[in-house]
DNA sequence: CTCGACTGTTGCATTATGTGCAACGGTCAT
DNA sequence: ATGACCGTTGCACATAATGCAACAGTCGAG
């Protein structure tokens, strides 16, 4: 909608592959150097840029101090993080936070597991959309049309031999997870890690986010894990009670 | 430099702040609301933004894709990593990796302590700048009038009793700590957490990262915490010679 | 149920604004 | 010393962003 903006904008994730120099921004934009200079300049001003010791440009700091920002005030996040680290204390095991916005599915929050075998996953990080027992119960709750066309578009990468291979299986487990108001993922990102998860929902029922608990197959089984999904719903209503207002939060009397 | 950009880019620490209408970000910006909306746009186009249910904007999840991507490509980061888990593995207390970017100090990399009482940050997230061990590292090598501006134009909050006061202060820290080669915070960001720390420098001498580990008062004492500096030091050392390309890494033969 | 106030949205005329060009200056390798 | 290369600046031109005013949709009050 508005060019000058649109090109500076489109530097960004240009510069995420990796360091580049004047010319090759202007090349990649398809503008003149001078051009590519100033957009440059204006988005060092603004700290999104960082010209490192041997000129070139990379993304700058307060990329990441904003990003911070605007997860922390994130309300459902905030909501839900003691309720997160209480389960993990009651567990041990890996806790997570993930919510659906434009197509993607982020951990906004994450308590780590207290067993010294970890899963890789990163706050902020995109998840597998396909298998993660989070991004199902998210995309489970979108309508019906949305989640076609989204399940269509998407890829369907064979991490494990049991990763949820075309749109035609995703949309049926979709269908199962929907009807029973939780998720797993067993094996479909990482062979050897098991999660299972609830959905948080608002005052109207929508699920706002989901939450889950991971585990490697090394420390409880899939079959032990199991037997937690009822601790993970209640952590899941108490957090979707508290969110849509229903349950008074203490320290904060009428 | 582009007023147009200028403007687009400004919205994003607002919104930052937390959700805000239309009205309320060309208000601020002191622009129509028509180009406000068109501002808008074109940062949503970006992913940049997102509209969220009510309306109302607010910082988007393409944002946390951009820094999290930024932060996996810096090398640093990347041939660090090994290090501060083997460092972790072997004192079993929490690593941080930060470093120095316009005015700013961030941690960039972290190991989570083995112990359960853990302290808090988060990576990506700026460094209390006047009071961590790695933010003397990094600023008591910079040159020393923009040290001095620095130290001059900080503010030195009171964390705790031990909280280093003002610029004076500072800069005497500064010169120890550059004299030394290493650095400590002991409690001066949270009374009960000490952190030993040791500089990591590029081919020219220059420090590039600052690394340290920090543990509880409960977990072990200062003095305790101070007979892990040779291993910090060599660990640092470690990854300055891989990053400086004196040590050959393994897997990738001349 | 109607009215009015408010917020977001669109089309358009004005001109401020961003653009490409060409020329300059510095750095590095030959 | 020389030339090639990259970043930088000033300027004339016209594109592209701006503010205006009018429209549409939503909500709450009377």
């Amino acid at each position: 909608m508005s060019q000058t903006v649109d090109r500076a904008l489109s530097i960004l994730p240009l510069l995420a592959e990796g360091p580049a120099d004047l010319g090759q921004v202007a090349d990649r934009l398809g503008v003149h150097k001078s051009t590519a200079l100033r957009l440059l300049r204006t988005l060092h001003e603004h700290g999104l840029v960082y010209r490192q010791s041997d000129q070139r440009y990379r993304l700058g700091a307060r990329l990441f101090a904003l990003a911070q920002e605007a997860m922390e005030n994130l309300d459902i996040r905030e909501i839900a993080h003691p309720h997160l680290v209480r389960l993990n204390e009651s567990c041990g095991h890996t806790v997570h936070l993930a919510v659906y916005e434009e197509k993607e599915v982020l951990y906004i929050d994450k308590v780590e597991s207290r067993y010294p075998v970890r899963m890789y996953s990163r706050i902020g990080k995109p998840v597998a959309i396909t298998v993660a027992a989070v991004a199902k119960l998210l995309l489970a709750d979108l309508p019906a049309a949305e989640r076609r066309a989204l399940a269509e578009q998407l890829d369907y990468p064979l991490y494990t031999a049991r990763s949820i291979p075309n749109a035609e299986a995703f949309l049926k487990e979709l269908a199962t997870v929907r009807e029973q108001g939780w998720a797993t993922d067993l094996g479909g990102h990482e062979e050897s890690i098991n999660c299972v998860a609830a959905p948080v929902r608002g005052a109207d029922g929508r699920v706002v986010a989901a939450m889950s608990v991971s585990a490697p197959n090394v420390v409880v089984t899939a079959e032990e894990l199991l037997t937690l999904l009822p601790l993970v719903r209640r952590t899941a209503d108490a957090i979707s009670g508290e969110y849509s207002g229903r349950t008074p939060v203490k320290g904060t009397p009428a």
